[in-house]
DNA sequence: CCAGTGATTCTCT
DNA sequence: GAGAATCACTGGC
């Protein structure tokens, strides 16, 4: 299945599904292996109580990237997913670094792989993602997604960070990675 | 454990 | 329009 086919779907079948992929920007990134879906009748969703000047790129079509400031400091990334208007995106928590790592580690500030991009402002850091990038097209330069090159056994949990709805399953994690950016019990 | 950080949004006038 | 609460996090203690 192509990118565009995957995430134009359910965000919970898009979600799971997108474990595995490669993101690259300008050819720096790495296997996504954390994620989380969220979508319009969900209490932690920014999309939770319709557009706003913010979230406006999670009511278009799916495949752009919603980014957005995370406590004041951080900057998070989201694939947008399902058919216009249903504001469902899935949040980029983690990727294994494959691709660019001295320019990650320079944008980082640090050396230690295991700290590039296990987390989601992490890993907006490692890839140079900030607001310029909101509403931006994955499905066209400087971003690249490729597809996995086996089969991935993905991990379904609880979510994390949030304050509302957290009992919902919906946080999928590669199942075995050591790159996920914090352990939590399996739902 | 917990402090920092500032945009965003909600709730009143 | 102003004031206040909220927040899908990280790093340092």
């Amino acid at each position: 299945m192509s990118f565009a086919e995957l995430v134009s779907g359910s965000v919970h079948e898009a979600a799971p599904g997108l474990i595995g992929w490669t993101l690259l920007r300008d050819g720096v990134g790495g296997r996504i292996v954390e994620v989380e879906a969220y979508h319009q009748d969900d209490p932690a969703s920014h999309s939770f109580r319709g557009p706003t000047p913010r979230n406006r790129v999670m009511f278009g079509p799916a495949g752009h990237l919603y980014v957005y400031r995370s406590y004041g400091i951080h900057w998070c990334a989201n694939i947008v997913c399902g058919d216009v208007g249903t504001g469902a995106a899935v949040l980029l928590r983690a990727l294994e670094p494959t691709h660019g790592l001295d320019t990650m580690r320079a944008r980082r500030g640090l050396t230690d792989e295991r700290l590039l991009c296990s987390g989601p402002g992490r890993l907006t850091q490692a890839l140079g993602l900030t607001g310029a990038d909101d509403g931006a097209s994955l499905l066209d330069a400087p971003f690249e997604l490729l597809p996995p090159d086996g089969p991935t056994t993905v991990q379904r949990t609880t979510r994390v960070g949030i304050t509302q709805a957290v009992e919902q399953p919906w946080r999928y994690v590669e199942a075995g990675s050591s790159w996920s950016s914090r352990a939590r019990r399996a739902a």
